[in-house]
DNA sequence: CTGAAAGCGCTTACAG
DNA sequence: CTGAAAGCGCTTACAG
């Protein structure tokens, strides 16, 4: 009989095994499993003798097999879905969950889901397959429902930055309506009237909220112009057009507000091209850096992704230690910060 | 004897098996898994029969469990190391190999190592603790020679952004020391001799690397200049200081080299603040939204890293499609742009 | 303090 | 076309 040591099973050639472990070091495999695992009761000689095993075939414990069997079940893995890994308020987010995670041992899956309706479920459902113990999701899709069967299965599942629809859950998000509505009240207390709303996609919740507090401003200062409102914009090159139209136009507006990041780049470029930078007020949803640098500085609605990421990570994590309290919904407020755009007054 | 749709195991209840579904479909399990995998040679009869039970239980696949037994023994799972999920660089190569391997079922951990060197050893090991089918890692410690028994039991590694020391492993970088080089060329070309390179930590090899870079041009064009080289600036604040420092001397730089991108925010911030933003030229090492804003806008060496990372992917792919030639190394062309600010000729 | 037996939810390797 | 038995690498539940 050959030795055990290269007697392995898998494609991948040498990975050893507790099994392997135990026969260099003379023990039975319970006792390898107690020592990896930093269990209590093993006498130091022998737990020494282990760990120069493991060592010496450089063995790593298992951890997906060793969850196969545990009562608990679980993987010590999360599945976040986002817009996108790469967009800086998401990249945030997932700093801030990744940081919880790490002390507990619990591993990120990421994946984008590019606010595609269409993906959110595919997406998630992967994720499912995988046993992930929680689930941190953006909702990109008109209803979450799909979900409601996993709640049921006591699968702790938190919504960032948009409510879900058509399920109790826990939620974080930004105060989109009370942001847009400090936006509306800042250039309104600076003597504007002809405001333009300039949005993203109004499939988006936090769209529609966005809108909706900017209009309930508006209307509370006497102010009605659907004239100057456009929405469906989702990038910025969409964004400049229409800044540019409203801008050019026989009536222009003397203020704009930029409810969504890629809009404010669009409405920045629009102004900067037309020579209207200082001319025309702005205030913008959504902090960047370099905000600071531009000229004029550029007044914004500022988020806290990572407070964000932050709370819905620890409601997780709440969860998951076996609270059952009824779901609860936080708001992060945003900040406005002037800068200097902001406070143009109307020409 | 009970129905067995009550009596599971695990805390999670309910959590249906492929032993539930075969119940239900009154046939075998390994019809129920031949149907859920998609295996040809199941009767259309019972394979309707069973994909309606596996819908009414919500049965979803468990791949960790499939993982176990499976030949090949992959978990589908791919570990991405790098500096942070919340910058702009990492997260570009993020998306495009979570892109490259979502249509082959791959799911991808990233982890943050902050550059820690620390850290990264921790961080790697978790993930082959998950036994991750391959790594992609931005390597931060000074040695990554701890992966070289994970290289010979054939796990692909392949590193990006810099290069790893202590082994041999597919690498796909940009072009740091010619992209330096060209911001240097660019600036000599413009009439610059009094040139301050401004750096990050030099313990980083992609630093080294632009710094030589910028050295060798600048001594090509017969310039020394110790005096106007600072290093080890981590952060836009210790750049802006050091810029201010520079730019307030008695001899200050007609043009600075901000070799990293925080570098450039300081510099940037330096050079506003001073009033001096076009009067001293300044090129900057990686691309940086609203660059083009700016007034004078910023010349930069753009780097690419969604090239970058689909590359490294494409690499890892083909390590795991048994390709098995010697490891290679990629290198990125980086571009520099001109906007203004590199343009500025000598005072 | 230690270890043999059973079993987690699947896939493999067969046999029918 | 279908399914019973064995086994992946661990942990559980015991027994000694």
């Amino acid at each position: 009989m050959t030795t055990m040591s290269n007697r392995y099973t898998g494609s991948k050639p040498g990975r050893p095994t507790m099994k392997h472990v135990a026969a260099l070091a003379g023990v039975g495999i319970k006792t390898v499993s107690r020592v990896m695992n930093n269990e209590p009761g093993v006498a130091e000689a022998t737990r020494a003798q282990v760990l120069r095993a493991a060592e010496q075939l450089k063995y790593q414990l298992d951890v997906n097999a060793g969850n196969l069997r545990r009562s608990d079940r679980r993987t010590r893995t999360l599945g976040l879905v986002l817009p996108s890994v790469a967009n800086q308020f998401s990249g945030e987010i997932h700093r801030a969950v990744e940081d919880a995670m790490a002390p507990r041992g619990i591993a990120v899956f990421a994946s984008s889901v590019d606010d595609d309706p269409e993906r959110e479920q595919p997406v998630v459902a992967a994720l499912l397959q995988r046993r992930v113990d929680g689930l941190i999701v953006t909702p990109a899709a008109p209803d979450q429902s799909y979900l409601v069967s996993e709640l049921e299965h006591e699968l702790p599942v938190v919504f960032v930055d948009r409510e879900p629809v058509g399920l109790a859950a826990d939620c974080v998000t930004s105060d989109n309506r009370e942001g847009a509505a400090a936006a509306a009240a800042h250039l309104i207390g600076h003597g504007h009237r002809r405001i333009a709303y300039l949005g993203d996609l109004s499939t988006i919740q936090t769209a529609r909220e966005r809108r909706r507090g900017f209009a309930e401003e508006a209307a509370r200062a006497g102010i009605t112009g659907q004239t100057f409102t456009v929405e469906e914009l989702h990038d910025s090159r969409a964004a400049q057009e229409a800044a540019t139209r409203l801008l050019t136009g026989s009536e222009p507006p003397t203020a704009i507000f930029a409810a969504q990041i890629l809009v404010t780049l669009g409405v920045l470029r629009a102004l900067k091209e037309l020579g209207l930078q200082h001319r025309v007020a702005l205030v913008g949803f959504d902090d960047f850096e370099l905000a600071d640098l531009l000229d004029p500085g550029v007044t914004v609605v500022a988020q806290h992704p990572e407070q964000i990421g932050r709370l819905a990570a620890e409601r997780l994590l709440a969860r998951l230690d076996g609270q059952r309290s009824r779901p609860e919904r936080f708001v992060v407020p945003s900040t406005l910060i002037p800068r200097g755009s902001g406070e143009i007054p109307p020409a």
